[in-house]
DNA sequence: GATGACCTGTGA
DNA sequence: TCACAGGTCATC
C-alpha cells in the first residue's frame, strides 16, 4: 500500500505527464470515492477547460493545482491506489495488494482533450478524491520536517512513540512501514512514550528519519527496508538476529526487536 | 488515544 | 472460510 515514496513518485509522474493538458471530462461514476460532499457533476463542472498547472504533494495527499479560477484537485491513494497515466504507472508493484489490472478497479480519471487519461486504479476503493481540500488538517510533509517541529509534537505527547509518527495532523506521510523501519534503524520502542526521548534521542530520531526516506526512495519505495526482509511470524531482526514481536501500536501491526529497541 | 468501521483482494 | 493488508475516519 502506497505511503509517502509512492505519493511522491505518482507526483512525479503526473508531474511530468499531466501538466498542461485540457481537462475534456471526469470518469466519476463512484459516488463513494468523492467526498466531502464532492459530486461527478459538480467535479465535472469544476474542472473542464482548465490545465493541471502543478503537481505537489503534503504526505500522501496529491494536490493537482489547475489554471488561473480553477479549483486543486486532491487524490489519495489509500491503502492500494495507483496513478496511470496513459496507460503508463508510477513506481515499483505494491504489496500487500493486487497489481493486476481489472477495468473495475479505476475509480476515478480524467480525460484530456489530447484523447490521454489521468486516472486512479484502488482495488480496495480505500483512496479518494476531492476538490480544494483543505491542507492544514495535514501536519508539515514528513521531507520537511524539521528538529524544532519534532521536538515539538514528541514533548508534549505521552502516546506511543509510533502513534504520534504516524498522526497525519502532526507530521504527515509517515506510514506503518517507514515508521516500524525507522525506530528500528534508531534503535527505539515504538511504544515507549514519545515524550520520554531526551533531546539527543530526538535528533537521531529525526536524521533516520531524514536519511531513511531518502534511501528508500532511492531503493524504489516503501516495502525497501531492512526491516521488510523479516517482517513475518517467526522474523529474526537483521541487525542482531532477535526473535522479532508483533505487536499493535497505535492501532497498526508493528514488528520490533525487543532487544535493540529501546 | 484506542477501537472499530469503511471496502475489497489475496493467500493460507 | 478466515485472517490480514503500507490508510483514514467517526466514536467512545
Amino acid at each position: 500500500m502506497p505511503e509517502i515514496l509512492e505519493a511522491e513518485y505518482a507526483r512525479e509522474l503526473i508531474e511530468a505527464r499531466a501538466l498542461g493538458r485540457v481537462i475534456a471530462g471526469l470518469d466519476a461514476d463512484d459516488a463513494w470515492y468523492l467526498k466531502r460532499g464532492l459530486t461527478a457533476t459538480a467535479a465535472t463542472s469544476a474542472l473542464v477547460g482548465h490545465v493541471f498547472t502543478d503537481a505537489r504533494r503534503r504526505g500522501k495527499l496529491l494536490l493537482l493545482d489547475t489554471d488561473v479560477e480553477g479549483p486543486t484537485l486532491a487524490l489519495h491513494l489509500g491503502m492500494s491506489g495507483r496513478i496511470v497515466i496513459d496507460g503508463e504507472e508510477a513506481g515499483d508493484p505494491l504489496r500487500y495488494t493486487s497489481n493486476k489490472d481489472d477495468a473495475r478497479w479505476y475509480r476515478f480519471g480524467v480525460r484530456f482533450a489530447d484523447g490521454g487519461a489521468l486516472r486512479l486504479r484502488d482495488p480496495r476503493r480505500l483512496g479518494a478524491a476531492e476538490l480544494d481540500p483543505d491542507e492544514e488538517r495535514l501536519g508539515p510533509d514528513a521531507f520537511a520536517l524539521t528538529l524544532p517541529h519534532l521536538r515539538a509534537i514528541l514533548g508534549k505527547s505521552r502516546a506511543p512513540l509510533k502513534a504520534v509518527l504516524m498522526d497525519q495532523s502532526r507530521v504527515a506521510g509517515l506510514g506503518n512501514l517507514i515508521t516500524d523501519e525507522v525506530l528500528w534503524r534508531a534503535g527505539l520502542d515504538p511504544a515507549r512514550e514519545a515524550r520520554s526521548l531526551d533531546d539527543d534521542t530526538v535528533k537521531l530520531l529525526h536524521r533516520t528519519i531524514r536519511r531513511t526516506l531518502l534511501q528508500m526512495q532511492r531503493r524504489g519505495g516503501s516495502h525497501t527496508g531492512d526491516l521488510m526482509a523479516a517482517r513475518f511470524r517467526g522474523g529474526l531482526c537483521p541487525k542482531d538476529g532477535t526473535p522479532l514481536t508483533i505487536s499493535t501500536v497505535g492501532g497498526r501491526t508493528t514488528y520490533w526487536c525487543p532487544l535493540h529497541q529501546r
